[in-house]
DNA sequence: ACCCCTCGAGTTCT
DNA sequence: CTCGAGGGGT
C-alpha cells in the first residue's frame, strides 16, 4: 500500500457518502500501518503522518457518529479514546521544592537542617544529590506490584488520570519485579524526552505539517496528553523515578536505600544519583552537573538534594508547600526571551547566505547575547520567525545561542512572514539554491552566484587567506582586511606582499602612516610579519586558496601526494583542461582522501582565468616549500589521537601540532578507531564516549611521557 | 548498497 | 560544537 496522507478536504465539508468512504479507507490504512509497526516493526510512514491519519479519523467520527464502524481504529484495544481525562486526587500531595540559587543558599540549607534536628554544627548530614530533570512529574500507583494508575501532578493536589497513555511507556514497568515489593506504593518520577528524540519528533512533525514543539518538555507533555494512547505509544518518552508518596512497609531507612530498591524492582533511575556528606561535596556535584549539562542528552534545570535518613526526613516535615528536608539547587537559566529586531544576511567565503538574528540584548546563562544564527532559509520558515517577534533563546551547552521558537502571543499585529532575499545583499547577483541532480532536492544553503565579483566573498576569502592555519599574518586580522579592502589597498592575496612597496609610492596623505591608529612602529611590525611569510609550506598554501571542499586535512592530503607547488598546479590545470576522462583527473581522484567532489571543486577553481592569474601573481611573490614528510618513527606514529578538556601544559593547537609532527593523526571525535584520548580537566562527552568504547584514556602527564619516549 | 568515520563550514562571546 | 555530506571500507 502506498504511504498515505490524510486527505485535505475539511471535515465539515464532507458529504455523508464521502465520510463513509473515507472512514473505510482510513480503517484499512491504519490497520495496515499498525500491522507494519507493531508486528513487523517496519513502519513505512512517519509517526506524525500516522497521527494525522488517526486524528482525521477521529474528527470524521466526531462529526458523523452514526458512521462509526465496528472495526473503527479508535475503538481498537490499546487505543481506547478518552474523551476527557479523569481527575485524580493525590493521597499524598505532590509538593514543589524550595529553591537555592547560590552556594550560600545551600550552606544555609545545611544549617537549617542541623538547627531543626538540634545537631552540632559539625555533625554529618548525608544528602542524596541528583539531577533535576526538566520534564513532567508523574505519580504511578502500584498495588501488589501491579501498575494500576498513573496521574499527572496537576496542581499538586489533583492531577489527571493518564493511565492508558503511561501504560505505553516502555521504561515504566507494568509490574514491579523482585523481593520486598510493598502491597501499595505510589512511585513518583519524571517523564521526559531526550534531545535527539525530540529533534527527530519535531522533524517528523514539520514534514507532516503538524505542530512543532518549542522544547522537549512541551513535547513530552503534549505526547502524554494525547487522547489516543496509540499516539503516545509512538513517542519515545522516558522515565526516571525519584521518590514516592503513599507506601506501605518499605523497610528501608534511607532515601538512597529506596532508590536501590526501585532499581531492583525494575524502575529506571538516573545513573548520576549519589550520596554526599558535606556542603563541599554537594557544591562539587552541582558544578559537575552544570559542566556535564549539555552532554547529558536531556534537559535538567538544576540538582536536588534530599536528607538521606528517612527518620530525619520525618522529623523535618514540611513548610507550607515544600519539604524541609529537600531543596532544588537551580542552574543559571540558559533560556530567555527577547525581541528579534532584525534579520541580517551575511555572505560567507563560499557565497553562502546565512541569516543572523539581531536581538535586543538579553542575558542567557551568564552572558549577554545580541546575535544568534538562524542557520538558513528553511529554518526561518519552519519556525515562522518574523521581524519584531519575541523569541526564546537558548544557549545549548555548546555555548552558541540558538533561537528556539517564537512566542506567538507576543507577535505584533501585521508582522509579515519573512521573505528570504534571492539576490546577494553585497553584490546584487542572483542567489540560488543548487539542486542535486540525482535526488532533485534543493540545497539548504542559498548561495551568491557573484563569485569573483562579489566584494563580500572577496573579503571573506582574504580573511581565510590570512587566518591562523593558512598564512597566519600577525597584524592582519579580520578588521584590517575589511579596512584595507575598502580602501583599495588589498584586493587579492598577492596585494598583501606588494603592500609595502606600493605604500612607499603613495602620496603622503594616502599612505598607511596617515591612517588613524597606525604609527611607525605598527607599520614596521606589519611589514615584518608579511615578509616572514614569503616562504610557506605547500599544505598551508593550498589551504589558504580557500577552494571549496578543501580544508586543512584535504590540503595536506594533496600536498603529501603531489609534493610541490608545480606538481599541484600542473595536475590541477591538466585535469581542468582534460575533463573527467583525462589521466590528470584520475591521478587526482586516486589520491587517498580525494574523491570526485574535491576534484570537481579543484577543476572549477582552475578553469577560471582570474583565479589562474591571481595564483600566478601570488606565486611570483612567495616561495612555496615542498611538502616535508613527518619525522622518524615515534611511539605514536600512525596512531589516532583525540584531545578533550582543558590542557594545562600546552594549548590545543600546540598539542595537535606536536602530535602531528610525531606522525600521529589528530581527529575531533572519538570512535572505535581512536587509539588514545588525552583528557585534560573538565573533559565531557568525549571522555564518556572513550570509556564506552574502551579506548585508552591518558592524562596530560601520561601523554607527555608517552611522546617524550619514556614509559 | 549501505555504514562508519572524518572533514568542512558556519557560528558566539570573552 | 554540531550538522551535513564526502570518502572509503565492507
Amino acid at each position: 500500500m502506498k504511504a498515505a496522507v490524510a486527505s485535505n478536504k475539511p471535515v465539515d465539508k464532507l458529504s455523508e457518502a464521502e465520510a463513509k468512504a473515507e472512514l473505510e479507507r482510513l480503517a484499512r490504512e491504519i490497520a495496515h500501518h499498525d500491522e507494519l509497526y507493531y508486528a513487523q516493526d517496519a513502519p513505512e510512514i512517519s509517526d506524525a503522518d500516522y497521527d494525522a491519519l488517526r486524528q482525521r479519523n477521529a474528527a470524521i467520527e466526531a462529526r458523523f457518529p452514526s458512521l462509526v464502524r465496528a472495526d473503527s481504529p479508535s475503538s481498537r484495544v490499546g487505543a481506547a479514546p478518552v474523551a476527557v481525562f479523569g481527575k485524580v486526587r493525590h493521597a499524598v500531595p505532590m509538593l514543589s521544592l524550595g529553591n537555592a540559587f547560590t552556594a550560600e543558599d545551600v550552606v544555609d540549607f545545611f544549617a537549617r537542617v542541623r538547627r531543626f534536628l538540634r545537631l552540632a554544627d559539625d555533625a554529618t548530614v548525608e544528602l542524596t544529590a541528583e539531577p533535576k530533570i526538566d520534564g513532567l512529574s508523574i505519580s504511578l500507583t502500584y498495588e501488589s506490584g501491579r501498575l494500576v494508575q498513573a496521574a499527572t501532578r496537576g496542581d499538586g493536589t489533583t492531577g489527571e488520570n493518564v493511565t492508558p497513555n503511561v501504560m505505553t511507556l516502555k521504561q515504566i514497568p507494568r509490574r514491579l519485579a523482585g523481593k520486598g515489593v510493598p502491597g501499595l506504593i505510589e512511585v513518583r518520577g519524571e517523564i521526559y524526552l531526550r534531545h535527539d528524540d525530540f529533534e527527530k519528533l519535531n522533524a517528523e512533525q514539520a514534514a507532516a505539517g503538524a505542530k512543532v514543539f518549542a522544547n522537549p518538555r512541551n513535547a513530552a507533555a503534549g505526547s502524554l496528553r494525547q487522547l489516543d494512547s496509540s499516539i503516545t505509544a509512538r513517542r519515545p518518552l522516558r522515565f526516571f523515578a525519584y521518590g514516592w508518596g503513599a507506601a506501605s512497609a518499605l523497610s528501608v531507612d534511607t532515601q538512597f536505600g529506596v532508590y536501590k530498591r526501585f532499581e531492583q524492582w525494575g524502575l529506571p533511575l538516573n545513573p548520576l544519583m549519589q550520596v554526599c556528606r558535606t556542603a563541599e561535596e554537594v557544591l562539587a556535584f552541582h558544578r559537575e552537573m552544570e559542566a556535564q549539562r549539555a552532554a547529558l542528552g536531556y534537559d535538567i534545570d538544576g540538582v536536588v538534594y534530599k536528607v538521606n535518613r528517612l527518620d530525619w526526613q520525618e522529623r523535618l516535615g514540611f513548610v507550607s508547600r515544600a519539604p524541609r528536608w529537600a531543596i532544588a539547587h537551580k542552574f543559571q537559566p540558559q533560556e530567555a526571551t527577547t525581541r528579534l529586531n532584525d534579520i541580517e544576511i551575511q555572505v560567507g567565503r563560499t557565497g553562502a547566505l546565512t541569516p543572523a538574528a539581531k536581538l535586543a540584548p538579553v542575558t542567557v546563562g551568564g552572558v549577554v547575547v545580541s546575535n544568534a544564527t538562524l542557520h538558513n532559509e528553511d529554518e526561518i520558515a519552519r519556525k515562522d520567525i518574523r521581524i519584531g517577534d519575541t523569541v526564546t533563546i537558548r544557549r545549548a551547552g555548546d555555548v552558541i545561542p540558538q533561537v528556539m521558537g517564537v512566542v506567538l502571543d507576543k507577535r505584533p499585529k501585521g508582522a509579515k512572514a519573512y521573505k528570504f532575499p534571492e539576490v546577494c545583499p553585497a553584490c546584487g547577483s542572483a542567489a540560488v539554491r543548487e539542486v542535486d541532480e540525482r535526488t532533485g532536492r534543493a540545497d539548504v544553503v542559498r548561495r551568491c552566484t557573484g563569485g569573483l565579483i562579489c566584494p563580500a566573498q572577496a573579503k571573506e576569502r582574504l580573511k581565510h587567506f590570512v587566518s591562523r592555519n593558512a598564512f597566519d599574518i600577525e597584524g592582519l586580522g579580520e578588521k584590517q582586511i575589511e579596512a584595507f579592502y575598502d580602501e583599495g589597498r588589498i584586493m587579492q592575496p598577492a596585494d598583501i606582499f606588494t603592500l609595502a612597496e606600493r605604500d612607499a609610492r603613495l602620496a603622503e596623505d594616502k599612505r598607511l602612516a596617515a591612517k588613524k591608529g597606525y604609527g611607525a612602529k605598527s607599520i614596521e611590525n606589519l611589514f615584518k610579519a608579511i615578509e616572514a611569510r614569503r616562504a610557506i609550506a605547500l599544505d598551508r598554501f593550498i589551504y589558504a586558496l580557500g577552494i571549496r571542499h578543501i580544508g586543512e586535512t584535504t590540503a595536506r592530503d594533496l600536498a603529501k601526494a603531489l609534493g610541490t607547488f608545480d606538481a599541484f598546479r600542473t595536475a590541477a590545470v591538466a585535469a581542468a583542461k582534460g575533463g573527467k576522462d583525462s589521466d590528470a583527473y584520475q591521478e587526482l581522484d586516486n589520491i587517498e582522501g580525494i574523491g570526485a567532489t574535491v576534484v570537481d571543486a579543484l577543476i572549477d577553481f582552475f578553469s577560471e582565468p582570474h583565479n589562474l592569474q591571481a595564483l600566478d601573481d601570488l606565486s611570483a611573490q612567495v616561495a612555496v616549500e615542498p611538502f616535508v614528510r613527518a619525522t622518524a618513527a615515534s611511539p605514536i606514529t600512525d596512531k589516532t589521537v583525540v584531545f578533550t578538556g582543558t590542557l594545562e601544559k600546552m594549548t590545543r593547537p600546540e598539542a595537535k601540532a606536536l602530535a602531528e609532527r610525531l606522525g600521529a593523526k589528530v581527529t575531533g571525535s572519538v570512535s572505535a578507531k581512536t587509539d588514545y584520548v588525552v583528557a585534560g580537566s573538565d573533559a565531557g562527552s568525549k571522555l564518556a564516549k572513550a570509556r564506552d568504547l574502551g579506548v585508552e584514556v591518558l592524562t596530560e602527564d601520561e601523554w607527555l611521557k608517552l611522546v617524550s619516549g619514556e614509559t
